[in-house]
DNA sequence: TCTGAAATGGAATGTCTGCCTCATTTTTTA
DNA sequence: TAAAAAATGAGGCAGACATTCCATTTCAGA
């Protein structure tokens, strides 16, 4: 028996994640006090962390002594250690959002390497997400899904710093097999490209200031044919707008002169695999 | 001087943010050893949180009792009040960025309607964006910077899921008026394009698994004739870390099958903007 | 039901804690 | 420069702390 101490169970869980399986693992086997120990740590870290053991032991209802043998029992030498890893948990917490952001663009802003310029693409993603999350509009969200799910074909039409999410849009249309036409300016045909749609069909537009001529003059010739239009774009001055069945309405933090893309490509996405989610749950029905 | 304690200062900070706001506010009124302390406190946040009065007294070179006068001028009763306002940062900070993460893929998981779709690609951009923050390797943002910043032509190549993320860094370099070349697929003509590369060129390449065998035969011929090649892909088993001189392995989330392109988009634009910053910087040196 | 072992409660213990006090040094004021 | 005031250092003290010990209770196996 003197032998085990020192034998067995000489690997202490050292960080929270470890000490949190080892727990849960060896829920069944503790007695009933420790587990009641146990089940408390799991559900209050942080009183852990801070408080005393004859504190947390009276939240927990049980005896110190009890915490401190909860706390043999898993391989440390007191309660003391084991607090130190309850501890370190909150240590490593990534700092709040809010202060990580501002550490980013402190850095950026310092301008201190090359480091310092990834920070600020990072902190413009990430302020750029953080806003869409917010003010996404859900009503907006389910008609434009609804008015996309319809369509026959669905057009992606945007040019230049929207492009990379046209792309990505018409990639996931491809992968979800629906029918879907990006409209490229590779040989000079976007005319005839456009002419093609019918009100049948629908379009994802994308333009940001400032809009691309292109972009603009295409989506008011297919609107002018009827076919219903879903916008992204960046205020409602946006010309955009105004053709638009369906508009949202994306501001992305910029960096550096160029534009995240992140709020957009998210919005985009949830767009794409919302109209495929539509189409299934609405051909399930007609086969009923 | 009897009536100053109670009747000033009653307004005793109670959360970080104000007890932060007041410290610097105060800074140049306050003593040596007591802005010394000061100082601490503010660098030191978690140390202030977790340590003993004298430990912490002990990391910041003074005396324990100066420790508790810092914390009565700042209008608190003693050292530990104010190390509860130190705790208190540390128990809600937790609760911001990570809850709120799981709070938006919990949404997701929970599947109820379009909104939860979004969500989800959300957390998952949120998620990568987190991830490269934390794992980026600085020394190699630097080599490749240094690398591609001595190409004559940047050619970029990339397929199908990461397609978008090349066409932004085309964008991004033809803005930035540094030469390049998008290796598409247009007219099947990439074996010639990718033949006129030389040594004195440098690549981009980006791929993830599962790896567009086009992208990898490219890379390979194009690595044979000694064009150097930075390389985004997501591990060091991936094909594509073979051939590069340097190369990131950037760790994407997904959701609905569609991964996140957010950190490699914050990372391409790094790059990107990193070579413009650094030819300006060699060229202006030339001149001089 | 009995018996030995494991688990538990509760008090005792010695260490360490925060905080106060007072002597000394430094700074400010006249 | 002298006196007064503020700041600082260091030792001491009461209380709280984690931990240990031991008596008691609960449980398991025959």
């Amino acid at each position: 028996m003197s032998l085990d101490g020192p034998t067995m169970d000489e690997r202490v869980p050292r960080d929270f994640e470890t000490l949190r399986a080892t727990i849960l693992d060896r829920r069944e086997t503790l007695p009933k006090r420790i587990a009641q120990i146990a089940a408390y740590a799991l559900d209050n870290p942080d009183d852990i962390a801070f408080g005393t053991a004859a504190s947390i032991a009276a939240s927990a209802g049980v005896q110190p002594s009890t915490l401190i043998r909860f706390a043999q029992q898993l391989g440390f030498d007191g309660f003391t250690s084991l607090q130190q890893v309850f501890r370190e948990r909150l240590r490593e917490r990534n700092s709040s959002y809010d202060e990580r952001l501002q550490a980013l663009r402190a850095k950026a802003d310092a301008g201190a390497g090359h480091r310092a310029i990834f920070d600020g693409f990072v902190a413009a993603a990430s302020t750029s997400l953080n806003d869409i999350s917010r003010t996404l509009d859900e009503a907006h969200l389910e008609d434009a899904i609804s008015l996309l799910a319809k369509a026959e074909t669905i057009y992606v039409l945007a040019k230049r710093r929207s492009y990379p999410v046209a792309s990505y849009i018409a990639y996931a249309l491809g992968k979800l097999k629906i029918r879907n036409q990006l409209i490229e300016s590779a040989a000079g045909l976007n005319a005839e490209m456009v002419a093609f749609a019918t009100p049948a069909d629908a379009v994802i537009a994308i333009s940001f200031s400032p809009y691309a001529p292109a972009t603009i003059e295409e989506a008011r010739t297919i609107s002018e044919q009827g076919v219903p239009i879903v916008a992204i774009t960046d205020s409602s001055f946006s010309p955009l707008a105004q053709f638009a069945s369906v508009w949202f309405e994306v501001a992305e933090a910029d960096f550096a002169g160029f534009r995240s893309l992140s709020a957009t490509m998210a919005l985009a996405m949830a767009l794409t695999v919302g109209v495929g989610e539509k189409r299934r749950s609405t051909s399930r029905k007609r086969k009923a």
